[in-house]
RNA sequence: GCACCCGUAGCUCAGCUGGAUAGAGUGUCGCCCUCCGAAGGCGAAGGUCACAGGUUCGAAUCCUGUCGGGUGCGCCA
């Protein structure tokens, strides 16, 4: 049961009392205000701002509306105090054994705990990642891939159908090169000197192994082959092995996607890309045109040219957009175009993508592209991470990617793991620049948010390891503790940190209609605090411990307490995709 | 020139979609281990929420403008 919800069916009922009596006009909007903890633990355990924002509909004083709501509520049964302050708040202290009810809760729940049913197992498609195949994957991927991955995570967690999604930018000339760098370390394989990796390759150590591989795999044969028929067998090739080393790098980050969809797909088979456009067409959103040139981009390759244009300022954008190169053949966009319609076709009416920073730019343009195509009905939300600045020790990590020597992702993940990756991706909303430090990342201190989280965790654990030396039958499951006496937890400390757990659905719901899975981080960090607090409150207060020897029931109380802290703990960190250890060594 | 993102404590950042006296961490200063993990905790100090207007019962949050920082800008992907 979430203490939200039931609060706020509380004042609802209240209010068609209200209404019924003819204290309130008919025709209000009882859902109206919000029920949130408030600023100062002082005016209680949850605040209502409802009369404040029926005051102006009903034409009436906040505070009165306030005092007959007060009073509506004060006769129901889990709510101890009511009370109406400042401008017309609401604020409502709880029974406690509305409290120790959402501990037994947690216990009987446990993973399925603030689970949600906001999409009511609606399809949504999550497109992230998306790098292009033509080396391995840096740090900047990084950051899109674990914010896909754990808004993914926490989409299903509310209750959604995810598919997760890469589109593999396998067409146009950025591949052809990867080709033509591929067949020069294939002859390099076989004994030639290459020199210098010509300007506009791919000059990174990473294809020398795909060269290897083509020359075991056909000998010196594709010296002799015409370059028409050899050209694409090299580079689809060296796509293959570039995407296998992106799987096998997003699976070192623990990402996973069903759907790996590929642009040479949809060029190849153009009738999607015509179809596309034939859709768009009927739309009366095509059209042949000139570009205006762009200001501050002062090159003289400009050329005036009519071409193809798709009427996306029709929708938002700065500009329309081009369709067709000037050679004839389709757009990157053009192909992103069928892309789309390809997922609204597949039945997803809601899509999100994952962007880096510099694509911002192609934001107005997806938009008004989905929009166009479902005359609306789709809803596309676009997350751009911004940058990753990499550090050790305080300082800043140079990386070229043009010298061949940028830092991997797999750099990273080797050198501090798995899980400090993630979290600290997720430690900050997606549209700040984050900073990320591989040295502080690995201290086991407080200074370390994820050891921080984890060592929560584990400290759990380790109670109930302990507890095997006094109580054997304590075991976390036990009955002992799944029908511990819930009404012994009266230390305030303890009532904090079960108000602290109560809020988790809510956290929850709120993190993924916003699509930010960053307050589930934020939100651990908070819960982690509080319990170590607890914790460290048995140092001098003895009774406090956990662990009371002498008295079972407390002591199985409070284990019930911490199982549900360890609990929650764990099912945030499940959605951040970071482990729950039970120990820390 | 235009578009998008950002501007909150010395530093790094939250701020639950408009709520009450703006919060953490870090740094500075002062405390707490015979004790379930001190790998932790408690306290003090620190603010014109970049600036100026506007919207309303109420603005860090929404609108307009200014200043400052970042990213991008036809025929690349």
């Amino acid at each position: 049961m979430n203490v939200y919800a039931l609060v706020q069916s509380r004042i609802r009922a209240a209010l068609a009392a209200l209404e019924k009596a003819g204290a309130l006009p008919a025709g209000l909007d009882l859902s109206a205000g919000e029920v949130a903890p408030p600023r100062d633990s002082a005016h209680g355990d949850l605040a209502s701002n409802a009369a404040l924002v029926l005051a102006k509909p009903a034409k009436a004083n906040p505070r009165e509306i306030a005092e007959k709501i007060a009073a509506e509520l004060r006769a129901a049964e889990d709510i101890e105090k009511v009370e109406v302050a400042g401008p017309g708040f609401i604020n409502i202290a709880l029974k406690p054994a509305v409290w120790h009810a959402v501990v037994a809760d947690i216990l009987r729940e446990r993973g399925d705990y603030g689970r949600a049913d906001l999409g009511h197992g609606e399809k949504v498609n999550i497109e992230y990642v998306s790098a292009n195949p033509t080396g391995p994957m840096h740090v900047g991927h990084c950051r899109g891939a674990v914010f896909g991955d754990a808004l993914a995570n926490l989409l299903a967690f509310a209750g959604y159908a995810v598919t997760r999604e890469y589109y593999i930018n396998d067409a146009g000339a950025q591949v052809e090169a990867l080709g033509r760098s591929a067949f020069l370390r294939y002859r390099e394989a076989l004994g030639e000197d290459i020199g210098a990796i010509p300007e506009g390759l791919y000059p990174g150590d990473y294809l020398v192994p795909v060269g290897e591989a083509l020359a075991k795999e056909y000998g010196s044969a594709l010296l002799n082959w015409p370059e028409e028929r050899r050209a694409p067998l090299v580079r689809d090739f060296a796509v293959a092995a570039m995407l296998e080393t992106i799987r096998q790098d997003l699976a070192a980050l623990d990402v996973h996607h069903a759907v790996f969809f590929s642009e040479r797909d949809l060029t190849r088979e153009e009738d999607k890309i015509k179809a596309a456009i034939a859709e768009l067409e009927r739309k009366g959103l095509i059209y042949r045109g000139r570009l205006p040139k762009p200001k501050g981009h002062d090159d003289e390759e400009w050329e005036d040219r009519e071409q193809l244009l798709f009427r996306s300022t029709d929708f938002g954008d700065d500009v329309d957009r081009a369709l067709q190169k000037a050679d004839g053949s389709y757009t990157y966009f053009a192909a992103d175009v069928a892309y789309h319609r390809d997922k609204l076709q597949r039945g997803f009416r809601n899509l999100i993508n994952v962007f880096g920073a510099d694509h911002a730019g192609y934001i107005k343009r997806v938009r008004a592209t989905v929009s166009a195509l479902s005359d609306g009905k789709a809803n596309l939300d676009v997350k751009v991470c911004q940058l990753v600045k990499l550090f050790r020790a305080g300082e800043p990590v140079k990386m070229s990617k043009r010298a061949g020597t940028f830092v991997t992702l797999r750099d990273v993940v080797d050198e501090v793991g798995r899980d400090p990756v993630r979290f600290m991706m997720l430690y900050r909303k997606n549209d700040a620049p984050l900073d990320f430090d591989l040295a502080r990342v690995l201290e086991q201190s407080k200074d370390n948010p994820v050891f921080y989280v984890q060592y929560a965790h584990a400290r759990g654990a380790s109670v109930f390891r302990q507890v095997r030396e006094v109580f054997p039958a304590f075991s976390p499951g036990s009955a002992h503790v799944l029908n511990a006496d819930l009404s012994l937890l009266s230390d305030p400390g303890e009532l904090d940190l079960i108000k602290r757990l109560a809020a988790f659905p809510k956290l929850v719901e709120g993190a993924a209609v916003a699509h930010e899975p960053h307050r589930v981080a934020f939100y651990l960090y908070d819960l982690a605090s509080t319990f170590h607090a607890q914790w460290t409150k048995g140092n001098e207060m003895p009774h406090l411990r956990f662990i009371q020897p002498d008295n079972g029931t407390l002591t199985a109380a409070r284990l019930a307490l911490i199982g549900a802290n360890t609990q929650v703990l764990a099912s945030g960190l499940a959605i951040l995709g970071v482990h729950a250890p039970d120990e820390m060594r």
